[in-house]
DNA sequence: GCCAGTATTTAGGTAAGACTAAATTATCTG
DNA sequence: CAGATAATTTAGTCTTACCTAAATACTGGC
């Protein structure tokens, strides 16, 4: 039974594991907002096999770390109570979708298999959870996430958002205006020069000017025929 | 902002303060499986206006504890939470009622108020939990307790179950079996001597003889005349 | 291949909240 | 009211998980 604060760790590294090859002390440190000494400290004791029995982290000093298989289960277990509860949140409480991240972040500690297994099957056992992040099944199984950015479309692409960073509430509630929603169709007008605001259409609505902040959060698929968006 | 340990304190303190006129050292020990010497350092600190800004017990060495005004409605918060999330569990994920206990024991102390607010108007603001608990209201307003037990009934007399103890999932189990659970019409047939069990009826069933395990462990409404049960 | 700058680790410290064992204070019994 | 017993408190430790500051190890530019 591992504590809070290790299931926060773990999670952090999945997350930062999909984003980039190398997960550093200094990414953790800042993502967990804990001070880099005290992250190395607790990489140094989950990857000790005299205190962690098994590992849950592979981890060489000034190379960063990786996570085991035990780790990767315990991080995908985490991450599975998180998705279901978002989408439980917003599914049967009528939370709104930039409020369910923050409430989830403290549930899923604390959920007995019990709950999470009631709740799936309230759910009807679904892939995704409310920004579209994929959730994985009590094996482990996931489907792989969305790794294009509105920010990759070139002038004259469309497609469909797959999914969109939740952290932020701020920033979902904007793109929930914009109708950036999952499965929303998207077209890329133009692209602004030195490196400006991208124009897209989302849906049927007129074309809108998108910085930055936001296309580098809006995960898309990119239809493979270079058509017209609808 | 309290932590867990503060909060299971409280909520400990306050229903033994319901049960007895003392609220001793050993007995919140017992209660929270806390050594002794451990609770005697929590109340300390509790009741130091220097380390709690207002401090939230009344403390007396040797002579046991209070809640203060402050305690008092933090107690209440918890076990508010508490109460509605057993109901919850119950009414909107099909829980067992021996269940319910456990996972909201863990659940009450990360709810927000949010999360409170939308069951509690999910379940139409209910004024008892499954196990015929009163629920506090917001404010802190709470219907008293029944204090009157199976135990206490003579032979004749009738009623019907107020509420019953919830923190043995087997006894829990037991009372559903026999048909004890709340609202259900009781009368006592006969009670064997040397504080034998007590003959009881439930409901339309023929009588069925319980132990003092089971009769101080359910609370009743005595009915004010001796008629026989409906 | 050296040096500056950044990333990382080490070392020492704090706060909560638990424990054990020893000392002390209440309470009960006769 | 004295001694026995039970309840309570004190004192000193431990663990977890964080912090700050200082020391050290990598990396990129020349």
């Amino acid at each position: 039974m591992v504590s809070h604060a290790v299931e926060d760790y773990l999670k952090a590294i999945y997350a930062l594991a999909e984003e980039s090859r190398r997960v550093s002390t200094s990414a953790l440190s800042e993502r967990l907002n804990i001070k880099p000494g005290s992250v190395t400290g607790m990489l140094q004791k989950l990857a000790d096999p005299e205190q962690q029995k098994p590992p849950l982290l592979n981890y060489e000093r000034h190379h960063g770390v990786t996570l085991t298989p035990a780790g990767q289960r315990l991080a995908l277990e985490v991450i599975r109570h998180h998705r279901l509860l978002e989408l439980y949140l917003a599914e049967a409480l009528g939370y709104a979708w930039d409020q369910v991240h923050g409430e989830a972040e403290k549930l899923e500690h604390v959920i007995s298999e019990e709950f999470e297994d009631r709740i799936s099957a309230f759910l009807g056992d679904p892939k995704r959870d409310p920004h579209g992040d994929p959730i994985p099944a009590k094996d482990g199984a996931i489907d792989p996430s969305c790794r294009t950015t509105l920010t990759d479309m070139d002038a004259g692409q469309h497609g469909r958002v797959a999914r969109v960073r939740d952290d932020d509430p701020a920033l979902l509630r904007y793109l929930r205006e914009v109708g950036l929603v999952p499965d929303a169709a998207v077209a890329v007008d133009r692209r602004a020069p030195f490196d400006g605001p991208l124009h897209v259409r989302v849906g049927e609505a007129p074309a809108q000017a998108l910085g930055r902040e936001v296309t580098d959060r809006v995960f898309v698929d990119i239809a493979s025929d270079a058509g017209a968006s609808g």
